[in-house]
Formats: C-alpha cells, sequence, structure tokens
RNA sequence: GGCCCGUUCGUCUAUCGGUUAGGACACCUGGUUUUCAACCAGGUAAGAGGGGUUCGACUCCCCUACGGGCUGCCA
C-alpha cells in the first residue's frame, strides 16, 4: 500500500438543480469521482440551488439518480449551497472588515441607465461604482450590495491544469457584488466559500467557467484563502460541432439508461470522450482511476459519437458478469418502462446470458437475441419464419423429434444427431438449421440452435419442434 | 464590440522540433460461419489557411478564417 499523500485529494461535483443530469455535468462528475477515487481522496457533491426560481427538489432527485446511475459514489451528505447562505454572507462582511469589499449604494436602476448609455455611445459597458472609495461618513441610510474591491491594475493569472497559464487583464473586470442588497449571497461568492469550507483541492468543470474563475480567484486572495488547482474542461458538443442540445437527441444521462446502454460502457466512453492515455481504449473503472489524470484531457470540445458508444458498450457488456448483468438488465426494463421478467424468463435468461452478452451491444439488442428464451408456446412465427417451415422443412423437424427425445442433452450429443439428420436428407446443415431456427424461435434471426436448445431444455425443445412440424 | 479558449483521418485521439504522422470507432474489401451479429485479415482516410523562427516544424511565434465561452444584484 503507498502513503496517505499529505494533502488528500479533494473533488465535488456542484450542479443546478433546473432539470435533468445532462450528459456533459456527467462527464464532468465522471472526472471529478476518477481523479479523487484513483488518489485514494473525496468525491463531494454540492447542490447550487441558490437561484430560488429554478431550482426544484425533483431536478435533484433527477441528478442524484444519474449519478447512482453511472456508478459514481460521492463521499458524505449532499451539500445545499442555499442552505449555507448565513456562511456566504457573514464571509462577505468579512471582506468589507478587511477592506477587499465595500459597500455600494447604486441602484439598479442607475446601473442599467449607464449600461445603456455605454452601449448607445458604442463602448463597452464596465460599470465602476462611484462608492468604492467613498467616506463611509457619506453613506446614505439606504440598501446597499456588497461589491469586490477588485485590483483595476495588473493581471490575474489562473494556472489552468488543461488550459495552461490563462492571463487576464484586471482592468477588464469589474468590482463583481458578492452579497446582494437583499443580503443574499452571489454564485461567485457561493462556490468559493464552499469550495474552501470544504476542502477541495482540486476543481475540474466546464470551461464555460474559465473567465468566472479569474473573479473567483480573487476572493480566494481577498480572503488569504489557498487557491484549489484549477482544470477547466471542453464542453461536449453534438455530432454537428455545435453545443450539445435537445435536436442532437438525448441530452440527459437518464435517457441513456433507457436506451439501454450499460454504465459501464457509459463510463469508459464518457472518460475516453476528451481524454486520452497513450492507446487504451477499453477499460474498467478501477483501470480508469489508476490511469487518469489532468495532463491527458484535451484543449478542444469533443463531439458524441454513438457508433462508439456503442462499440464500447458491447466490450462491457461481454465483460460483464452474469449475475449483475442480469440484475442491470431488468433495471434496464424498468427504466424504459418494459415489462419485467417473469421467473422463468429468469432463469433462462440467466443460464443464456454467457453467450448473449458476447453480441449485443445494449440492452434492447440483448432482448432482441434472448426473443427466442422470452417467448411461451405456442409461438407465432413472422412471415419469413413460416416461409422456412415449407412442407419439406416439417418433414424432417418430424423425423427429428423422435431422436431428440431421449438424448442426453449436450452439444457433443446434439452435434451428431444434427448432422445425420442433415446427412440423411442430402442437405448441408445450413439448410437443417433454417427451419430449427424458424421452429424454436419463430422467426429467422437468432442465436445459434445449439445454444437455443441447450438454454430451452430437451422437453421445450421438442415441444417447439413438434408445434411446428404439425 | 471587448476579453478568454480552441482547430491532427468523417469521429475520439497519440505525437510533447527529426516518425513511412500511430491506435480506436465508422466505412470498404476478403476470410470464417448455422441466419444476424461477433470474430480474423487487409484497405481508404488527417496536421484549417498564410507568414515567420529553425539545418529541420503537426509541434514554437504572428496574422487570418472558423468554432466555443465569458462579458448580470443568473448559476
Amino acid at each position: 500500500m503507498s502513503a496517505v499523500p499529505a494533502s488528500p485529494v479533494v473533488t465535488r461535483f456542484a450542479p443546478s438543480p433546473t432539470g435533468y443530469l445532462h450528459i456533459g455535468g456527467g462527464r464532468t462528475a465522471l472526472f471529478n469521482w476518477l481523479y479523487a477515487r484513483g488518489r485514494g481522496g473525496k468525491f463531494l457533491l454540492r447542490i447550487e440551488d441558490t437561484d430560488r426560481e429554478r431550482s426544484t427538489p425533483e431536478a435533484t432527485a433527477a441528478i442524484l439518480r444519474g449519478l447512482t446511475w453511472l456508478g459514481l459514489d460521492w463521499d458524505g451528505e449532499v451539500v445545499s449551497q442555499f442552505a449555507r447562505k448565513d456562511r456566504h454572507a457573514e464571509v462577505a462582511h468579512q471582506m468589507l472588515a478587511r477592506g477587499t469589499a465595500y459597500k455600494c449604494f447604486s441602484t439598479q436602476d442607475e446601473i442599467a441607465a449607464f449600461r445603456t448609455a455605454e452601449e448607445a455611445a458604442g463602448r463597452y459597458p464596465v460599470f465602476l461604482s462611484p462608492w468604492r472609495d467613498a467616506d463611509p461618513a457619506t453613506h446614505p441610510d439606504a440598501p446597499f450590495a456588497i461589491r469586490m474591491k477588485a485590483p483595476r491594475t495588473g493581471e490575474t493569472i489562473i494556472e489552468d491544469q488543461v488550459q495552461g497559464r490563462v492571463t487576464i487583464k484586471n482592468e477588464t473586470l469589474d468590482d463583481m457584488i458578492v452579497l446582494r442588497s437583499d443580503g443574499t449571497p452571489v454564485y461567485m461568492l457561493a462556490v468559493v466559500v464552499d469550495d474552501h469550507d470544504m476542502g477541495v483541492t482540486h476543481v475540474i468543470r466546464g470551461d464555460d467557467h474559465l473567465n468566472n474563475a479569474a473573479r473567483q480567484q480573487m476572493v480566494y486572495d481577498a480572503m488569504s484563502w489557498q487557491v484549489p488547482v484549477w482544470a477547466h474542461i471542453p464542453l461536449i458538443h453534438g455530432p454537428d460541432g455545435k453545443k450539445l442540445s435537445k435536436r442532437h437527441g438525448a441530452t440527459g444521462v437518464e435517457e441513456y439508461q433507457a436506451m439501454g446502454y450499460p454504465a459501464a460502457g457509459m463510463r469508459n466512453y464518457l472518460t475516453r470522450l476528451g481524454w486520452a492515455q497513450g492507446d487504451a481504449e477499453i477499460f474498467t473503472s478501477d483501470e480508469a482511476m489508476k490511469m487518469f489524470d489532468l495532463t491527458g484531457i484535451g484543449r478542444a470540445p469533443a463531439r458524441l459519437d454513438f457508433k462508439k458508444l456503442e462499440n464500447t458498450c458491447g466490450h462491457h457488456m461481454a465483460m460483464a458478469d452474469d449475475a449483475a448483468l442480469l440484475h442491470e438488465l431488468r433495471a434496464y426494463l424498468a427504466s424504459a418502462g418494459r415489462p419485467e421478467l417473469t421467473d422463468g424468463q429468469s432463469a433462462r435468461m440467466q443460464s443464456a446470458l454467457c453467450f448473449l452478452k458476447k453480441s449485443a451491444k445494449t440492452f434492447p439488442e440483448l432482448m432482441e437475441k434472448a426473443e427466442f428464451l422470452l417467448v411461451e408456446r405456442p409461438i407465432s412465427f413472422d412471415q419469413k419464419a413460416a416461409d422456412a417451415l415449407d412442407t419439406v422443412s416439417r418433414g424432417i423437424l418430424k423425423s427429428l423429434t423422435p431422436r431428440l427425445q431421449n438424448a442426453s442433452w449436450t452439444k457433443e450429443v446434439l452435434e451428431p444427431i444434427l448432422n445425420e439428420i442433415a446427412a440423411e436428407n442430402g442437405i448441408g446443415f445450413g439448410k437443417l438449421a433454417a427451419p430449427l431456427r424458424a421452429a424454436l424461435a419463430g422467426r429467422t434471426v437468432t442465436p445459434s440452435v445449439y445454444d437455443m436448445m441447450l438454454t430451452i431444455g430437451r422437453e421445450e425443445t421438442v415441444a417447439r419442434l413438434s408445434d411446428a412440424a404439425a
């Protein structure tokens, strides 16, 4: 065992509960999880619910469900940012006391008027509060917001693990409000306070926050707090290169579950989307934790490729443990609103999974291939199956059943019998397999005939053949 | 408008000044086969454009084009 690192890694995922868990958010959470878990650190979850208008408990529940399905477990309790608003206000007042913030009595109307005037004059509106250096003696007895006293000259440098060194000129940033005039904190303050209080060492998040990082770093500086390691990752784009949105299809993590992608495959695909370690393509989460690092993250936005997602899922389907797969299959059926398996179907499924999983990429595909074990007699035939069961074929099946009656039910025993029948009728095995397939499954595209016979057993096989031969 | 970030096969990417620019998915061809799939073998396919720096640039610098983000008393 390696020694416990001096400063354990603490990462977090901090979504706003305004909707389902977006696939991009799921990937951000995954990166944080992988990074922390691979280093014996902690992965925390915080819900940024300070926007009371848009936050809903339903959205929080959906986000938790999505993370759980993806297999991303977090440490400790879920933190509500809203619940910490008093702490945020406290810090705002500490900044006031330290002289790194000031009371601003400008009204929103005044600011809005300033902005429209500047824009009308063709200038970029950076609002500079007249109260920044005002003598407290001149303060009116009126509501005020607390603004950060940001440096007006020089530059703020973000040392980003993904983007490299990013330099922002301080003159382009105004004094942002940290506490609104109604006493509620603003997001930019809340994140910093929460990340600091929660001991977050690495902030891994979407690069839409890259510019924000400069202002947040100013808050860390204003409080003399240790700045975390930044890692701003590019957002995921749709197949057309545009920001991933509804018109590209599924954007919610739970939609992918309902479409039948196995979670392990989803994790693998999402890990490889915008991150690479040499030629590694297919790996388990344990392996991913060992390999994952910040330097392997690409700087350009990656596009979603469903074909590759499917392929990756196919590998994981084949690698999966049968019992675990059956369990996940059940969860899929429930999430997709499909009927659950009966006891009989479950039993057959359990014994068939060892070969079904090798060629299926998704759960719907698995169910498609398992159709033969799902149906009950009398089974119905589709058009092609019915065509395959012509008079000649039925005659052959009829001669086959007596020989199966007392046969030991192993492939070693069945193979010679079927080959014999084929030979006696002067046909190749392929010609015999077609009607067999039709009789056993009611369709012409099925798993191997031996696999099917072994799965449903002798009695059921003979019964289905007799039904078809009649 | 300003600022910030990005740009290698169709897609995800490797390369960290010297390679026949590698792998994976997809696609095409062939093989295997008991249908579909899976599997095996092979193939097509890339450094956005233009300037520099250098003996040498995908790699470093600049410009352009294109894409994205930020620019709120939203998060």
